[in-house]
DNA sequence: ACTTGTGAACTGTTTCACAGCA
DNA sequence: TGCTGTGAAACAGTTCACAAGT
C-alpha cells in the first residue's frame, strides 16, 4: 500500500464517509459502484470521489466502476480499521460514560477497554462492558494493554494532565472533548471535538440568516 | 453590525475559539490584547487573527491592539450568543442524556428545555434540569417554547424522521450526532458530529506514521 | 460506450508584507 | 514606534474536461 506524503484532513473524513456508504450499498447486494453513484449518495461530486480514491491507488476499472467489496477492504486498510484498537476513556462523567459505552466505536474496532476517574464513588462500577479504574492505574494499564488511543472527557482543568499521562504511557492518538487545546509531542495526533463550538456555529448561521433575509445567491 | 455575504466554516469556528481565549485573558485581568498574543495563545498566525476579525469590523486600534472586553462583546454578538437559545435533544439514550445535561451548553446560552424519547420507561424522568417527553409531544413543544435548535442523538434509522419533525415545527439549526446525512430545506443549518469518524481519523494518522517512519519533511 | 485517473484551470484560504494610523 | 487592516502572493483544495483503458 503506497501511502502519499500528505493527505488533507477533509480527504480522510471523506474516506470514512465513503466506507459508510459502501457498507449501505453492500447491504443492498450491489457489487459495483461508479464514482458518480457514490457522489450522488454522499452529496459530493464524482471528480472529488475519484481524486480522493486515486490518491491511494487505482481501485477502479475504467468503463466499469469500483468493486464494492474490494474498495471497502481497501478503505478499511487505509484507515487502519483492519485491526482492533484498544482504547481508554479518561473521565467517567456523563459524557465519558456515554462514550465508553458508545456501540459505534466497538463495531469499528475501537475497543474501549477501561475508563478512568478520580471519583472513588465511580471506581469499580461498570460502564457498558468496561470498568472504571482509579486514575493512579492509568499508566500501568495503558502500557500493559498496549492502548494506543485515548479519549479525554474530563473538565478542562484536568485535560492537559490526562493528556500528558496518556502520552507518557505510549498513547499515539487522542480524541479531546475538553474545551482546551492540548500540547503533544511529535508523533502524537490530537483531534478536538468541541461540542459548544458546534452549537455556536448553528447560532451564528441562524443569526446571519436573519440579518440577511435575502439569503445567499 | 455589517455582516458579510459569506463566511467560511473555519472562520466561524475560530471566532468561537477566540472568544474562549478572550475569556481566559479577561479572567487574568488583561484589558488589551494584540493579534500576535491572541495568535500565540491559539496556536495560529497573527495575520489569520486580523483577517478573521477585520472581516466583521474594525475592532482594533493601530499601535495598541484589541480591547478585550469590547472584542468579547463583539464576538458574542456576531455568534449570536447575546441571547438565549431554547434547545431540545431528541433521543434520551446515554449520549442524548449526556448532551442534555452538558453544563457547557447552558453557560453559552443554549438552554436545553426538554429531551424526547419513544421509550415509555424514560418518559417523565429528569435529565439534568430537563425532563424526558414522549416523541408525540415534539412538534407542539417546539412551537410553544419557540425552540430554534435541535440536537439529534437517535439511532441512524430514526434521525431523518426526527429531523423532519423538528424542521416542520420551526427549528432552524440541527446538531446531528447520528451517522446519517440529513436532508433539510433552505434556511435550516445542519452540523454533523460523527464520533466514529473522529476516531477513524486517529487510526489513520497512527497507521500512516507507522508506514512512513521518516515522518513529514 | 462507459467510466476511471489525472493534468490543468479554478476557487477558496492562508500567509506575507507594508501602508496607514494612533 | 507599535500594531492594525488589507491588497498581493502563495498555497491548498475542488472542479473541469479529456485521454486512456476496458
Amino acid at each position: 500500500m503506497s501511502s502519499p506524503r500528505k493527505v488533507s484532513d477533509s480527504t480522510v473524513r471523506r474516506l470514512s464517509y465513503y466506507l459508510r456508504i459502501l457498507r449501505a450499498i453492500a447491504a443492498e447486494g450491489t457489487e459495483t459502484v461508479s464514482s458518480e453513484r457514490l457522489a450522488e449518495l454522499g452529496g459530493l461530486t464524482s471528480a472529488q470521489v475519484r481524486k480522493d480514491l486515486s490518491f491511494f491507488g487505482n481501485f477502479g476499472v475504467r468503463g466499469r466502476g469500483y468493486d464494492v467489496e474490494a474498495l471497502t477492504g481497501a478503505l478499511s486498510g487505509i484507515l487502519g480499521l483492519d485491526r482492533a484498537w484498544p482504547t481508554v476513556v479518561v473521565g467517567a462523567g456523563r459524557l465519558g460514560s456515554a462514550l465508553t459505552a458508545y456501540p459505534e466505536f466497538r463495531s469499528q474496532g475501537f475497543h474501549i477497554v477501561a475508563a478512568f476517574d478520580n471519583d472513588a464513588a465511580k471506581v469499580g462500577t461498570a460502564v457498558g462492558s468496561a470498568t472504571v479504574h482509579p486514575m493512579t492505574e492509568l499508566e500501568d494499564f495503558v502500557r500493559q494493554e498496549n492502548v494506543s488511543i485515548g479519549v479525554i472527557a474530563t473538565p478542562a482543568a484536568a485535560a492537559q494532565d490526562a493528556c500528558a499521562r496518556l502520552v507518557s504511557a505510549g498513547v499515539r492518538g487522542i480524541l479531546n472533548f475538553s474545551p482546551t487545546s492540548l500540547e503533544v509531542p511529535d508523533g502524537v495526533t490530537v483531534r478536538n471535538v468541541n461540542l459548544a463550538i458546534e452549537l455556536e456555529g448553528l447560532s451564528f448561521a441562524i443569526t446571519v440568516q436573519d440579518v440577511l433575509p435575502g439569503g445567499a445567491h
